[in-house]
RNA sequence: CGCGGGGUGGAGCAGUUGGUAGCUCGCCGGGCUCAUAACCCGGAGGUCGUCGGUUCAAGUCCGGCCCCCGCAACCA
């Protein structure tokens, strides 16, 4: 039996549209995915949608629509990427569905009657409007609720709890046993030391809404959403934790897959899949996953991508303009996976111009065309070897060499910049073995067939290298070599070897690869595109007001006698505003745009009825007005020296 | 002194256990003419943030300082 690999993608939550991360994280697993099935390894690929929760339900009230509806329509859209970017996912499993919902349950109550689940009560500071709890130091001054100001009270939440205080030993011995059990290893470090820190026990239940998995014989709470996402990875293959007899679950793919061989997760949910994750398992008795790997985020232009930005990359409209396989390529080659990235159209043209286009595009043409040309398209044989085309061939199996080495880390790039290092092999080798000038000496035929058989070889393999990040390609590669088209085990086998490709046989037509792409018509398509969207997202739709709800807002005009920083605050400055009749103090959020020598004895207009909030401990009383751009600079609205404090503004 | 990650030729990055500073892109010059104005070669350009220490020898180890970026607490 051949060795077996499982990997999977986070579920996404279905409160967003997928963007560029959701087609990062899947587009890895996919390629990882495709190059252990290539292998010849058993491979297993889920990913999936989380789809229960308290913002899941909130959003769904807000369009007037169940959450399952809302679920339904944005996994329609994950579906439809997916199958456009060709992600070869053996399952989509989606947290609502009852084959997962059953098996959450079945967790739920199997770590109840290990007893590593009690009831208990959640205790903490509660303010009732807010709906929210606070711990001790969240409170401001006086135990006001820091979100409104109002008063807190001590307040019990009864929930059950899951005993991840009793895993922590374990967990930290398994870490250390196992470097390699979270990648890269500046992650490692932070979960270490978080939980050095000490492991408090996880509320895995909630009362305040409904949307999510009931505990079983007590529908009051809902399973704490985490526990339910995470158990996707094992719900999928049918794990089969049930307590009584009741009811009959496939377990076979359980079987065989689990332990998961990588979990690819986002920087930001590490702590979820190493902590959390574990100890579960730990207390289901069962094999923890063997890599939990975390990857970066994408910025875009140097910024953080954000709605409020405008500037979240949409992946129909990247694919729509640059191709599939162009897409899968850049995201894999520009960054280290695991480090943060920067996207921008530019860098993804370059890339696409100078890798794509330039150095394997036009590697291809050149040496094909020359097939075509001296040897009617035939493969011309692979007699009379010199030094110069053994080297070619020691380079090949040396590449084949370090692409597994650098797949097995999911060093993408590295695995990207090694196959590049053949393509720029292959052209250094045509300049030198001048194959145009051989073709005019007849006498020369024979070693002008090997100099093209080396190469096309050469190409042969980079169809196989190439296969797992762009697939499309490296099968219209493979047609034009003459090859089957089918990515199969075989071709694992062919990765490192040489002579491979059949002298004799008959090329397939020869076209440009990887057309070059016009920067300037592109990026004024992109520029066309996207304007209407930073437009729609710059402003929330709000519903027209009447004057009266106008008039609830007193807007002052407000004198600053004195302005000063916040002690250890990026953002805030704390104003003395004479608002006409007496002092207040104003704790604002400007201090990246404005030094508080450039508001003393301005005038600002500011709202002077809004109710105080507590801003790093400081009570802060009225809010200044200013028109704030996308990238964060905020412009105040300075009123003229000389109107009088107080004055109303309408 | 909240936690963490960084500061290396114009840009983006490598630099393993200390021993002549590399890569990609860009720029300049040359070559070739088979090719998608592509490909190949050469060159310019860095006191490796800063100050001090250890050492025969430090980008690489130690300490102080400056600056940048995430996260946390704050943008009402």
């Amino acid at each position: 039996m051949s060795e077996r690999f499982y990997i999977s993608t986070p579920i996404y939550y279905v409160n967003d549209v997928p963007h560029i991360g959701h087609t990062y994280t899947t587009i890895a697993a996919d390629t990882m995915a495709r190059y252990q099935r290539m292998c010849g390894k058993d491979t297993y690929f889920l990913t999936g949608t989380d789809e229960h929760g308290q913002k899941i339900e909130q959003a769904a009230q807000k369009r007037g629509m169940s959450p399952l509806q809302l679920a339904d329509e944005v996994v329609q859209r994950y579906h439809k990427l997916w199958s456009l970017i060709g992600i070869t996912n053996n399952d989509f499993i989606r947290t609502t569905e009852p084959r997962h919902k059953k098996i959450v349950q079945q967790v739920f109550q199997k770590l109840q009657a290990a007893g590593d689940i009690y009831a208990g009560d959640y205790e903490g500071w509660y303010c009732t409007p807010c709906e929210a709890f606070w711990t001790e130091s969240q409170l401001g001054e006086g135990g006001l609720c820091p979100d409104c100001g109002r008063p807190t009270a001590r307040m019990k939440e009864p929930t059950y709890f899951f005993r991840m205080s009793k895993y922590q030993d374990q967990l930290l011995a398994h870490i250390e046993a196992n470097p390699n059990f979270i990648m890269p290893e500046s992650r490692k470090n932070e979960i270490v030391s978080f939980i050095k820190e000490g492991l408090r026990d996880l509320s895995v239940s909630r009362t305040s809404f409904s949307w999510g998995v009931e505990v079983p014989n007590d529908p009051k709470h809902v399973i704490y959403v985490w526990i339910d996402a995470l158990t996707n990875y094992i719900s999928a293959l049918g794990y089969d934790a049930r307590i009584e007899p009741a009811g009959y679950v496939d377990d076979s793919l359980f079987k065989k897959y689990w332990p998961a061989d990588f979990h690819l997760v986002g920087k930001d949910i590490v702590r979820f899949h190493t902590v959390y994750w574990p100890t579960m398992l730990m207390a289901l008795g069962l094999p923890l996953p063997k890599h939990v790997f975390a990857h970066g985020w994408w910025t875009v232009e140097g910024q953080k991508m954000s709605k409020s930005l405008g500037n979240v990359v949409n992946p129909f409209q990247m694919i729509d303009t640059f191709g599939v396989d162009v897409v899968r390529y850049f995201l894999l080659r520009e960054v280290t996976f695991g480090l943060d990235g920067d996207f921008s159209y530019k860098a993804l043209i370059h890339r696409t111009n100078g890798d794509l286009a330039n150095d394997l595009g036009n590697l291809v043409t050149r040496s094909l065309g020359m097939i075509g040309r001296y040897f009617d398209g035939i493969v011309p044989p692979a007699d009379f070897c010199e030094q110069a085309d053994e080297d070619i061939q020691a380079l090949i199996i040396h590449t084949a060499n370090e692409y597994h080495k650098y797949f097995a880390e999911l060093a993408f790039n590295k695995v990207l910049a090694s196959v590049w290092a053949l393509v720029s092999a292959l052209n250094k080798y045509i300049d030198e073995m001048q194959p145009w000038a051989l073709a005019k000496d007849e006498s020369k035929r024979n070693r002008l067939g090997m100099v093209l058989y080396t190469v096309a070889d050469g190409l042969r393999a980079i169809s196989n290298f190439i296969a797992p990040f762009m697939p499309d390609s490296a099968k219209k590669l493979r047609a034009q070599l003459g090859m089957s088209t089918e990515i199969a085990f075989a071709d694992a086998v062919e990765l490192a070897n040489v002579n491979e490709l059949k002298a004799g046989s008959k090329l397939g037509e020869v076209v440009a690869l990887f057309p070059r792409l016009d920067e300037k018509e592109i990026m004024a398509k992109i520029q066309a595109e996207a304007a209407p969207v930073a437009d729609k997202a710059a402003k929330d739709e709000k519903p027209q007001i009447a004057f009266d709800d106008f008039a609830k807002v007193n807007l002052v005009a407000g004198f600053v006698e004195d302005a000063e920083r916040v002690p250890k605050s990026d953002k805030l400055l704390k104003l003395t505003v004479n608002d006409g009749k007496a002092k207040r103090i104003i704790v604002s959020g400007i201090a990246a745009t404005y030094a508080p020598e450039d508001l003393k004895g301005k005038t600002l207009a500011f709202v002077e009825n809004l109710k105080p909030v507590k801003l790093m401990g400081i009570q802060s009383n009225g809010m200044v007005l200013s028109a704030t751009d996308a990238a964060g600079k905020h412009n105040l609205l300075f009123l003229p020296d000389g109107v009088p404090a107080g004055t109303i503004i309408k």
